[in-house]
DNA sequence: CGCGTCGCTGAGCAAGCGCTTAGGGCCGCT
DNA sequence: AGCGGCCCTAAGCGCTTGCTCAGCGACGCG
């Protein structure tokens, strides 16, 4: 995939977002704290991309924080979205871990760019903005907790720690954002077949 | 834990390094890149957590990056010979996986200041480094693959995809360095305990 | 046409960066 | 005592950083 492919695809992530220029400095901004991290890209580089002098994105943003924090409030809303659509549909434990997982998974995997940013950038956010996204994160644990332990109640899991098991199965979903790679073997969709099938296993549950 | 009790916990670690200044450093670079990040890390901030002036870290290492060099050096390799001596050591899969996960995910979790560093600082590695390490990471995947496909192969598993499942495996006990915190509830051997439950069930084994 | 508004640029500021250099105190050895 | 080598510091160099500001062209409206 080339850069203008990949920018291309990217901007379409942010089609809410206006001016056209906000737009293209955003999505500019998320190609390059995911290349680089957030420290290591200078706002030159990110007005470069978006075809701007570096004043330019002071007229959208009041600072390179505040595109960090939009990115990551934007990306963090969609995965609890995403958790909560799986949460709250109807069906078994089963049912509902199962695709909650897929969903989750390929989501991190179809927008790894955004969700590296949002999943290890994190720190670089101030105490503020931090405090906000923390509590998304939370509220994304909790339900899928929830399905965990409701799986767990009804005995269609069999799960000695639920805590400890909703942590790891989030670890798991979030660091595909980590490896994944466009180019590599793997589809979106095939990420999350297999990690819905890997932690329906880790539960014990039925396949 | 205070910050001193960390300080001295980090340096045991780093026992191999002299003279003691360089010590020091380096453990006061883990401390730091853990922390804030590489490139959020100053020189002068590294220094003065060792307790020297700014000068003195160029005495004992050419540059900032060398520092990050030699860490994720020595963790790599550490973490290679852990998943080695797994796998290497006689038994059937399902007892080498499970010492594997156990030892690989224990030590992601007791030294997770460093684990951090080595796992999500690559990337502000220098080409040459960055390729070296890779080779590392590549022989520990190698290792772990092959103990997965043995039980595959032997029939203890059912694994329909070894590759995409070793991945799992690694990026599950390597995430472990990023949520891990020693304030929190668990210890690294219950982290250990936990992880290979969860991977043997993740494996289709037997528990 | 005249004029204000909007989006943008060129130039640049203060601060902080990685790293260098000149020199000083302290040690063990002769 | 004299001296070389090892560690260290104070000072600072050249550069880049996030961000600012005065001004400019294009556009819509009267």
């Amino acid at each position: 995939m080339s850069a203008a492919e990949r920018a291309a695809e990217e901007s379409g992530e942010w089609s809410g977002v206006t001016p056209d220029a906000a737009r293209r400095l955003v999505s500019a901004a998320v190609q390059a704290f995911a290349e680089r991290g957030y420290h290591a890209t200078t706002t030159r580089d990110i007005a470069g991309r978006a075809g701007m002098s570096p004043a330019a994105l002071y007229i959208h943003y009041k600072t390179k924080e505040e595109l960090l924090y939009r990115i990551s409030s934007t990306g963090h809303e969609k995965a609890l979205r995403i958790m909560g659509a799986a949460a709250e549909a109807g069906g078994s434990a089963t049912d509902r871990l199962r695709d909650a997982v897929r969903a989750f998974a390929r989501w991190h995997a179809e927008h790894h760019t955004t969700a590296r940013v949002i999943q290890y950038e994190l720190q670089a956010l101030g105490p503020d903005h931090y405090a906000e996204i923390a509590g998304l994160r939370r509220r994304t644990d909790r339900l899928l907790r929830q399905i965990i332990q409701d799986g767990a109640d009804s005995g269609e899991f069999r799960v000695d720690d639920v805590p400890g098991t909703t942590l790891a199965v989030l670890s798991l979903c979030v660091d595909v954002a980590r490896w994944f790679s466009a180019d590599g073997p793997r589809t979106p969709d095939e990420v999350g077949a297999l990690y819905a099938d890997l932690v329906l296993r880790m539960v014990g549950g039925s396949v």
